[in-house]
RNA sequence: GGUGCGGUAGUUCAGUUGGUUAGAAUAACGGCCUGUCACGCCGUGGGUCGCGGGUUCGAGUCCCGUCCGCACCGCCA
């Protein structure tokens, strides 16, 4: 037998047992008399104990124990003289009789420790020395027990889980898939999902009623902190629903989810806010509602005063900093540089300052007396000590700009605690999205998704006013999740082809599976993915989902540890009948 | 594809206006130490300053190129 017990449970009740531990030799400590020694396991750090009075030998073997060994020690639990109350088994300690390393360790590159001295590049490379470490065992820990609630929560519903392929179709539109070449069907490829929305759609067709997975995607774009090319949805769909089930159901699972893993309990419904609304007041479709500081449209009250820069503008906004009237010029300078970044875009920063004494001063007051700007001041619901920060100018620019302004001052302000979860429902998403340069429509979700009703009648005439039956659950302005009632009628998805600019020998080849599908009784359906990894993380407290992830690929999606992307073998390549167009010299 | 920041000891970093032998902490190694738990004390070793080119009497430092990493924009239905 390798161990009795593990390196976390063993307390002053269990004084006295003889026991067999196993672990990671995580640090010793020599004393010259004696030497301590920390050993690590999963579950926790047990304190070995060595002496020179009572047995030499050992001792010195104990003292020749380097960092990471896997060893072996059995003893007898007693209590310590001195406690350590810091950690669960730190009022015991593990009286050594016997000793032996099962294997030794180089020198670790970095620290295991809760706050390692490692850079990001080089736990990727040794990551399965990063994921010793609690922070990152913890995360990895975090993750199982999500998956576990889910599924006993989606179980207790009602819903089945199946698994649907990975080696399927390459669709048009959307992310660039990731392909694999078929060696059987030379010059043919399979492409990887982005996710499994027909599948599932299909699932519907064959009557699985409510249906989920916890399932790998595959998106070939570019990297972010929160976007992986591999990365897991929560995938789900219902039949004979509405919009309306498919909010409560998932609300419910939200609503769980939390109550479980964070111990919050939500008091009100979610609230549901048409895309529309978002945008006008946060300028965003993912809006981050732990705090206030909504847009105020100005354009009507400050347009048409002689300062050049307002009257041409299309749009004029502002938001309201509460307490920040004594804000210095520094910190109006950073704010306005801020703006201008070539990622926002803005041209510049309109400041009003309602002083606490009353006074009312400001960047334009050359243009406005103060009488005036109080009546700003009342539009925006400003007050005596706060601040109005104003953009201006092209309304599809200038709303996104000044939603970078309101979270930048959110954030300067902490009104972004990580311990504050505000969900909300995006609702109502319009259904297409003009792009100027392909002259065409593209679907804003995807082109599944249906139409809402009540704009049935403006698919041929005026396609881009159609709103969609479209919604994302956002929290804390992330976008936790998203989903739609599905077209679950050939026709109507027909048509939706027609004004996406597939002929109907295109719409066939790609997706004449669905359409045949469509033939044969498909019922009413929608549904919606969730993205595991962000939910995760968001829990976890952080922004980044790499470290949710057990083995994550880097900024330019290597994997550093197995040093992949990699070439493959002419004899591969031969067998796949593909041919290398060109190498890069080197 | 683009913007910004970074690459110096095993590791995390400092390095002034371009100027003597490139430092600190930590880790490692050796010695001392019987109650440590960030143990302590003494000592030792450790550098292709990412790579290539240029300017200069002289480059870690300035310039150009390039590779790599991180964050962001584009992209991600």
């Amino acid at each position: 037998m390798y161990r009795t017990h593990t390196c976390g449970e063993l307390t002053l009740k269990n004084a006295g047992t003889d026991v067999i531990l196993c672990g990671w030799v995580q640090k010793s400590r020599d004393l010259g008399g004696m030497t301590f020694v920390d050993l690590r396991d999963r579950y926790g750090i047990t304190q070995l104990v060595f002496n020179m009075e009572t047995n030499a030998d050992l001792c010195e073997k104990a003292r020749k124990l380097g960092r990471e060994f896997v060893i072996q020690a059995k003893g007898k639990i007693r209590e310590r003289s001195n406690k350590n109350l810091k950690i669960p088994t730190g009022e015991i300690e593990i009286d050594t009789t016997e000793l032996n390393i099962l294997n030794k360790s180089e020198i670790p590159p970095f620290t295991i420790e809760e706050e390692t001295d490692g850079g990001e590049e080089l736990r990727m490379k040794y990551r399965y020395l990063d994921l010793r470490r609690t922070t990152v065992k913890n995360n990895i820990i975090l993750r199982h027990r999500f998956a576990q609630e889910v599924r006993k929560y989606m179980d207790s519903i009602g819903f089945v889980e199946v698994e649907t392929p990975v080696l399927i179709k390459s669709t048009p539109e959307g992310a660039r898939d990731f392909v694999v070449p078929s060696r059987m069907q030379p010059g043919t490829f399979y492409a990887l999902p982005q996710s499994p929305q027909t599948l599932k759609q299909l699932l519907m067709v064959a009557g699985f009623d409510k249906y989920f997975q916890i399932v790998k995607c595959f998106r070939d774009e570019d990297l972010r902190a929160d976007r992986q090319p591999e990365f897991s949805q929560i995938d789900c769909e219902m039949s004979f629903v509405e919009r309306n089930d498919v909010l409560e159901t998932f609300e419910g699972l939200a609503r769980y989810l939390f109550k479980e893993i964070k111990g919050i309990e939500f008091k009100e419904p979610f609230l549901r806010m048409p895309y529309a609304e978002a945008m006008e007041s946060y300028g965003s479709d993912k809006p981050d509602l732990r705090f206030g500081m909504k847009f105020r449209d100005l354009t009507t009250i400050a347009k048409g005063h002689n300062f050049p820069v307002f009257d041409s503008s299309e749009y004029i906004g502002g938001i309201c900093a509460k307490g920040c009237s004594e804000y210095t010029r520094k910190q109006l300078d950073e704010l306005t540089e801020f703006v201008r970044k070539p990622q926002i875009g803005a041209k510049g920063l309109v400041y009003v300052k309602y002083g606490n004494d009353g006074v009312i001063k400001s960047s334009v007051d050359k243009y406005y007396t103060p009488e005036q700007l109080k009546t700003w001041a009342t539009l925006m619901e400003a007050g005596e000590g706060d601040l109005m920060l104003i953009l201006s100018g092209d309304r599809k620019k200038t709303l996104p700009a000044l939603s970078e302004l309101r979270l930048e001052m959110g954030k300067r302000l902490d009104l972004r605690t990580k311990d504050k979860f505000v969900p909300l429902w995006v609702v109502d998403f319009p259904l297409l999205e003009w792009d100027e340069d392909t002259k065409r429509f593209y679907a804003m979700h995807h082109m599944f998704t249906s139409p809402n009703p009540d704009d049935m009648h403006l698919m041929e005439t005026d396609p881009g006013k159609v709103r969609a039956n479209a919604y994302d659950l956002v929290i804390n302005g992330v976008e936790i999740g998203g989903g739609s009632i599905r077209i679950h009628d050939a026709a109507v998805q027909k048509l939706m082809f027609k004004v996406l600019g597939f002929s109907d020998k295109e719409a066939d080849e790609q997706f004449g599976f669905l359409l045949n599908a469509f033939k044969y009784g498909a019922p009413p359906h929608g549904g919606v993915a969730f993205g595991f990894d962000r939910w995760v993380a968001m829990f976890g407290g952080q922004d980044s989902i790499r470290d949710f992830i057990a083995f994550p690929k880097n900024n330019s999606g290597r994997d550093v540890m197995l040093e992949t992307p990699s070439r493959i073998s002419d004899q591969q390549l031969n067998e796949l009948k593909l041919i290398l167009k060109s190498e890069k010299p080197g």
